[in-house]
Order: C-alpha cells, then structure tokens, then sequence
DNA sequence: AAGTGGTCTAGACCACCTT
DNA sequence: AGGTGGTCTAGACCACTTA
C-alpha cells in the first residue's frame, strides 16, 4: 500500500454512492462490518465515513448506523473550490473560454490591497470571458503573483489555470475564502459580457491560499444575474 | 468531565485566539506539548486542531507546526448555518424581526415538492421581515413541518426561531443545504420589503435536516441586492 | 442484551522540515 | 538527528437504539 487507507476506502464507497450501487437512504454496513470488508482498524473506518458526513454522502445516527443521503440534486457545486472548466464539464454544456487579458502589471491600490502587497511586486493580470450556450455570461478576473507563478501563456489561461498551477508547478492550494455580493456592472463588464439590460452583477471574490498558508492568488468572478447560482451543504454545530 | 475533552480543547483555543492571546500568524505549540497541556492523548489533541484547521482557525503544516491564521475579517460569518438572530447580534446593530405572517395551512404545490410532502401535511407559513438600520431589508419566509413543531406563537417568532426549536423543543438540526440565485420581486416582497427602485433580489433557499436525516423545515430569505453579502471558507481536496 | 456509533488511550511507524 | 504533523492499530468504555 502507497496511498492512505481511509481515503481509498473514502472514494470506494463514494464512487459506490454515486454510481448506485449503494442506493440513497439505505443502510451502510456497520463500522465493524467495514473494519471485516477492508481489513483495517475502526478508528480508519471511522475517518472514511466522517468524510462522508463532512461533504453530504451519508448521515450517521447514533445506535442505528449510518444512512446515504439523496445526494442526487447537486447538479451545480459552486461549494468549494472548483474551477470553472471542471464545473462545465461536469454539466455536460458546451462552453468556451475567451482570454481578453493577459498581462504582468504593478498592481493598482485596490488589487494591491486585495493581495496583501506592495506596488514592487509583479502580478499576473487575467481576464476570461466564458462561454455557455453562445452567451459571455462570467467574467474571471485573476491576479496572481509573479513571484509564485513565473510564467503564464495565452494557451495555458485557455485551458485550466488551475491545472497547471496545480499540475505543472506543482502548487499545492490548501483553502480560499469567498465572498459574494451584488454590484452594478462597470465598463469592462459591459465590453466583455453579454449584459442584456441588466443593472447589477453578481460578484464572487475569491482569496486562494497555498499550503503555507500565503495569499498567491485574488480572483474576482463576476456573473450575470440570471446565470448565477450557488450551492453549498453545511453542518451545524461541532 | 462531563463534555467532550475535545471539544473543550477547541473551544478553549478558539477562545484564546479569538480574543488575541495568540496572535494571527504564529506557532501554536506542537500537538506532543498540547498533549502534556491538556493532559490527553494525542489523538484527541489532533481532533481538536482538525477541528480549528475545518473552520479556518489555524493552518496545519507537516514537518513545521499549527499556525494560526488571520481570523479578524470574518465580519459577517453567513457560512454555515446561522440566524438571522445571531448574526445581527454579532454584528452589534440595531435590529428588529416584524412579523408580518403566521398561520397553519395547507400547502400549495410548490412548497409541497419543496418539502417533498403530499397536500394533506400541515405547515407552518411564517413570513418576517428583518429591519436593520430603519430599512427592511431581508423576508424570511419559514414553511415547518407542523407534525414536528406542533405549536408556534407571534411571540416566539418574534425571538429567534432557531432557539425555540432547539432549546425548547429539543430538536437537534443536523444540516442544510443551501441554494443562492437571483430572483425578480414578487408582490410579497415589495409589500413587505424596503425595496427602492431594485429590479431584482437575492434569493437563498435553505433546505433543513434533523439528525435523523428528515427534511423538516424550508426557508426562503429574500435579500436586497445591495445588502446582501455572503462569506464562505472551504478547504480543498481530501 | 446485543448492536451501533462516539470518545479516548498508548503506542507505533512514516514523511517532512530544520539544524 | 530530532522535532513536527499524518496515518494506523487494538483495545477500552460510553450512550443510544432496537429487540
């Protein structure tokens, strides 16, 4: 064995979840069955399914076992971290990508404060139309810092940025805050995005983080209205 | 000990980074002298710094330590399952709940299909408009199982629905999904809201569980576009 | 009473970072 | 080499559910 038990045992029983084999609202085997099935220790068992719970596979209910939930209605997972060419893969829609902007810049003051920089550093500024159903509805603006991220390509930024980030350098992103809000649309919103007549815009700041825990990269989507949808699953309290 | 030893840890740590004891961006001590602080196994020191990391307290790095990271811009925690009660109060504004609807009814198909029941179910239709700062600015709409919270009045929707539910009912809320888009106004919420010359407002649907995994509550909060906000904190990959 | 998940322990080995 | 976090184990006791 290479990899890490719980999390093989993780994405069996998820791919399981997912592909039906296990049906929604039905019993999962009990912690010991699965210590038995995998050969493992319980507490291994036990890091597998409160993955499970943490992300809406199953519920566990105290002397009964643990329960699939209806998992089938997350048709749009804006929650988390997920790039804009995983999300449109995973609808199945044709899409497409429009690199407006691509250039290494000193950073205004408000990107600068985004950042949490000086005016001496570098930054990559990119700027992408995306494309559904032949209509410019998200404008991504990223800007990442030149001292993490040397170079960048046209070619690249057409494809996913977060693959050669996470591919070809080797970065490794560990967590992101995001915050989202209305605005009205400014000039650049009007250039680059198919607006219609509408008056405000839905904007998503994103603040991503690296292992280490430095900011390397502020990325501010903007979204038009009726194109925008958000979905995420909590648990309560801890 | 009557609670949990993890829980206390978290708790006491959060505490103490919250109120400035240990500074953002330093080494907390490593999990061997926690174990010797608390007096407790490592393991269960490990699930309370998980915890912390879950909830962007602190950031766990191999080799190096726990750092805590810079907590201060959380000013207005929506992640997560939080009422409107507890928001406001955190906020440290003056607010008011004006209760604008209570009754028991039938359900019209929408919400049935919502609550994934049949017409002959009661449910409890509140509406409540929020007013912050003079201006109503958020309708919460809350359509409730009346098979599982048989009795409501105007006084205890006037408080805080979440802790009657909780506290005196028992109840234990598990977790929620939650859906963001954006909507035009109906009728209701141009009687009952603040609305200015908006076009559109925000709509966040949320979808509530009990611990037995039953849906027992909907809740529709429609938002004016120019005060809504949402923060969100999500880790990436497992 | 038996089965289930929740917590806790003491110890082990590993991979990574620093010196 | 020593310290750090990441994983895994085998066993224990508890609280809750069901029969």
């Amino acid at each position: 064995m290479r990899v890490n038990k719980f999390l093989t045992i993780y994405e069996n029983l998820v791919e399981r979840i997912q592909s039906g084999n296990i049906k929604p609202n039905t019993k999962l085997p009990s912690e010991n069955e699965l210590v038995e099935q995998y050969g493992t220790s319980r507490e291994t068992v036990r890091k597998a399914l409160n993955l499970l719970s943490q992300n809406g596979y199953i519920q566990k209910i105290k002397g009964k076992g643990s329960f699939t939930l209806d998992v089938g209605k997350y048709d749009f997972p804006v929650s988390g971290l997920v790039s804009f060419k995983e999300l449109a893969e995973k609808m199945g829609k044709p899409w497409k990508t429009i690199v407006c902007e691509l250039d290494l810049e000193k950073p205004d003051p408000y990107i600068q404060k985004q950042l949490n920089i000086n005016g001496k550093d570098s930054v990559w500024k990119i700027a992408r139309a995306r494309e559904l159903e032949n209509e410019r509805i998200i404008l991504d603006k990223d800007y990442v810092l030149q001292s993490v991220v040397p170079t960048l390509s046209k070619k690249i930024c057409e494809g996913s940025l977060f693959a050669y980030l996470e591919g070809e350098l080797g970065l490794k992103i560990s967590f992101a805050k995001k915050e989202i809000s209305v605005d009205e649309p400014t000039e650049e919103d009007y250039r680059y995005l198919d607006l219609k007549d509408y008056k405000h815009i839905v904007v998503v700041k994103n603040y991503i983080y690296l292992e280490d825990a430095s900011l390397f990269q502020y990325t501010e989507s903007r979204h038009r209205l009726d194109k925008f949808r958000f979905v995420d699953f909590a648990r309560r309290g801890h």
